[in-house]
DNA sequence: AAGCCGGGGCG
DNA sequence: CGCCCAGGCTT
């Protein structure tokens, strides 16, 4: 990337256009009624891969079960989880809550205000320590999401590749040069609420744009060729037997699923990976697999479920359980109990299928 | 540097 | 239905 990118560049009236467009027009958010550092890094990390819409009632019931650090960190992962459930990306829950965990047993319950100490805590990577010391803190440094690296390459007209890495790591010192030290706040949050309502990625309106005379793009009508973004490839297609296994009349057979990996720490009900096995291989398989011996009966419906590298290729149907060992990973739980555990969206659709 | 992690919205 | 969106961690 050319180090002279902003050689010729008006930053002060960028500055001055943008954080008044912000000022004028951002929306009102639940995150935006304090710079509770603790709020500001809670709605950070659902923001993460999450649009805004999706967010708003997981942060008002997160606030409300968790309202400070304390709260979190003594809570039960499977609580957290279960305020989690369908926002995916469950790492994210995880992380925060032993990231919490941290700062009330190394910092006193204070979310730390300089980059070194935020910067090591879990799930904290370079665009969320940017956006809470500027939000939170008021300090001048860089939060570089997507949105901000979508407006600053088509207002620079940067034409690398923001899929790589190296790419994404030169828009830091771009806002570090271009970033109001009155306001670094309301300027990073601009650049973002820009890109979301304004710049977006398709059909920008550049009409509307409060930056428009300083964007190299526009003044090229280049800004719908921007920014130049390798494809990701495609996913494998997984195909899974899923069960509704039944015991008597009231009972299903859940299990948890591992400590790391997809979905960790989340409930399903029970998969057989299914490729080339009939339904009598699935039955020995599991028999083999957990000790318990079932019958598989009607074939229920299907569902497919799309990860980023992974398309789940679900067939369900209705199982009874023959025999089942006293001890198992599997757990037996009433129908009625299903709601208190944390599952997946792929296996709430599931229970869709349940009578 | 590449792969692993979810889920929702849009046309 | 296919396509797009996109931080942080692990390998």
């Amino acid at each position: 990337m050319k180090d002279d990118l902003l050689n010729h560049f008006n930053i002060q009236g960028f500055q001055e256009n943008l954080i008044a467009w912000y000022q004028a027009n951002k929306r009102n958010l639940p995150w935006r009624e304090n710079q509770d550092p603790y709020r500001v890094w809670v709605s950070e990390i659902m923001l993460q891969q999450t649009k805004v819409d999706t967010v708003i009632p997981y942060f008002q019931r997160f606030m409300e079960k968790f309202p400070d650090v304390y709260r979190l960190a003594s809570a039960d992962e499977q609580d957290v989880l279960k305020a989690w459930e369908g926002l995916g990306y469950y790492s994210r829950a995880r992380n925060l809550q032993s990231a919490v965990r941290e700062v009330v047993s190394e910092y006193d319950g204070k979310i730390p205000d300089n980059k070194e100490a935020l910067g090591k805590l879990k799930g904290i990577g370079p665009y969320t320590k940017g956006a809470i010391l500027s939000i939170a803190f008021q300090q001048p440094e860089p939060a570089v999401d997507g949105n901000v690296m979508r407006v600053l390459s088509r207002v620079l007209h940067i034409t690398d590749n923001i899929a790589e890495a190296k790419v994404k790591k030169q828009f830091e010192p771009i806002v570090t040069k271009m970033i109001s030290k009155e306001d670094p706040s309301s300027f990073n949050q601009g650049l973002m609420e820009l890109g979301a309502m304004v710049c977006t990625p398709k059909s920008p309106l550049c009409l509307f744009c409060p930056v428009q005379e300083y964007c190299r793009a526009f003044l090229k009508g280049d800004q719908e060729n921007l920014p130049i973004k390798s494809k990701a490839k495609k996913p494998k297609k997984v195909a899974y037997i899923a069960l509704l296994l039944k015991q008597g009349k009231e009972k299903i057979i859940i299990e948890k699923r591992k400590e790391q990996g997809l979905l960790a720490n989340l409930w399903q009900f029970p998969m057989i990976p299914s490729k080339g096995k009939t339904v009598h291989e699935a039955e020995e398989w599991f028999e083999a697999k957990y000790g318990w011996a079932i019958q598989i009966g009607k074939h229920a419906g299907k569902l497919k479920h799309v990860f980023t590298h992974l398309i789940w290729e679900l067939e369900i149907y209705e199982a009874d359980v023959l025999y089942a060992p006293k001890k198992s990973k599997l757990k037996s739980v009433n129908i009625h109990e299903l709601s208190q555990y944390p599952f997946p969206v792929s296996h709430q659709k599931m229970m869709k299928y349940l009578h």
